[in-house]
DNA sequence: ATAAAAAATGATCCAAACATCATATTAACG
DNA sequence: CGTTAATATGATGTTTGGATCATTTTTTAT
């Protein structure tokens, strides 16, 4: 699982996914992170423009990390379920 | 370059780094990507928790995209040179 | 060492995030 | 269906980010 982030919208679809990979509601996922559920509500649905501790706070409950990269690195590699 | 980040002193170490790369200061940054310097200053000092949008802003100016991955994928600690 | 450029700091104002609680809507499922 | 769990939405208050401007500190030449 590795997916792709070009704006907000695209992180939290990430987190979705990856909350349900982790078979975790959203309220679960509250409680491990420490993050309201209305909040995570809000930035699933990309209706919020999150700060960084929060996703982070978000990522690390769901044992994922963020890597930084050069933009379309062009290899035939990346082109998943990007909606 | 392919930089890790669990935290947002992460990105903002990598932002300053890639914007050194491509030899750009705070102010030619703010200009190309509508952030203003004394807040691109914050950002890569870590002494404020910006905003995913905000964060994008800087890393598209930068060409640079995210990739959410599983924590502790391996231990391929990758730098592939891209120049 | 000095001047210039770059980066950092600090204050103000406004907007927005998040915590919090209450409620509404939607999804699951017997 | 109807009931319950899960999500979403809405309001309020506090806190903080970001724009903006002014100023200071640090870095980088010369």
């Amino acid at each position: 699982m590795k997916q792709l982030a070009r704006n907000p919208k695209d992180i939290g679809h990430a987190i979705r996914l990856a909350r349900k990979d982790h078979g975790l509601t959203q309220m679960e996922l509250a409680s491990k992170s420490g993050i309201w559920q209305e909040t995570i509500s809000k930035i699933e649905t990309g209706s919020s423009d999150a700060k960084l501790e929060t996703i982070f706070n978000l990522l690390a409950a769901l044992d994922l990390e963020i890597t930084i990269d050069i933009r379309s690195k062009g290899s035939a590699d990346v082109f998943e379920d990007i909606f």
